[in-house]
DNA sequence: CGTTCCGTTTACGTTAACGTCAGCTTTGCT
DNA sequence: AGCAAAGCTGACGTTAACGTAAACGGAACG
């Protein structure tokens, strides 16, 4: 059967990250090897969760933000309670997402207008470069 | 007529920065206020600047990257090997936004579909209690 | 005329997210 | 047995993007 866990070395391959950035994750509980003697072990659960970690990073979350997110991928441990908190914060971190998309729409599309500007002035330059050479 | 300059307090009013930040934000070349003996006075170009370097950093732009971009906002200078290069630059960077806008559209979804499961668990776990009690 | 703001410069402090280096086991070859 | 590679644990260094404090200048107000 295939091995279910990773060394470190094996997941900063598969993520192309540095071993001391994994083993910050797991300093800041983010992640949560096993143990075999002293080496770390990732397992699948670790792989998912380094998967988001990375995907959170490029939109702009911190790392302590990430962490609270991560809660609702194991939701199915604490109490009512808890489980409401981490479904609010579910809420707030999905409607800063869909701000940033609209928002990132509206600024690809003024960049793209620039950029058609500056085709055309480029475009002009070539011209008069072409005729007075 | 309506004045076209703003002092620094109606700056960091309008834009919700501190003074230090649009200080800095000189200093590194993103902005350049014209002087009225010491003090700042930003002009209309320096707040269309400023709105990109605000919308640029929520997108996860580092200052400098951002720097090199605003040059594209005022290309009307530069010969065509500058324009060419800022044309490429923004190339990437219109790549790089698409791209983000695709993974941002996907991990919405998931978010989404994670919402909807813990919803799930939150009504499950209110009708045992109120059937216990 | 004193003081209270607003603004300026200079310079050191801070936080996040790692990088880097030293020194120590453990493990796999040979 | 010997030794290099891989991992580990501190611990200090680094960069970006400001925060914060000290010390000063002009102007506006009672």
């Amino acid at each position: 059967m295939t091995m279910n866990t990773m060394t470190i070395r094996e997941m900063c391959d598969a993520f192309d990250v540095t071993p001391r950035t994994l083993r910050f994750y797991e300093a800041k509980e983010l992640l949560f090897p096993i143990r075999e003697g002293q080496k770390r072990l990732f397992t699948k659960r670790d792989r998912a969760r380094l998967k988001l970690i990375l995907r959170g990073k490029r939109f702009g979350f911190s790392l302590e933000e990430i962490r609270q997110l991560l809660d609702l991928y194991h939701m199915d441990n604490g109490r009512e309670e808890q489980l409401a908190k981490t479904y609010e914060l579910a809420e707030k971190h999905l409607a800063d997402m869909e701000a940033q998309k609209a928002e990132l729409e509206v600024a690809i599309g003024e960049l793209k207008e620039q950029m058609a500007w500056g085709a055309q002035r480029i475009e002009e330059l070539a011209n008069g470069k072409t005729v007075a050479a």
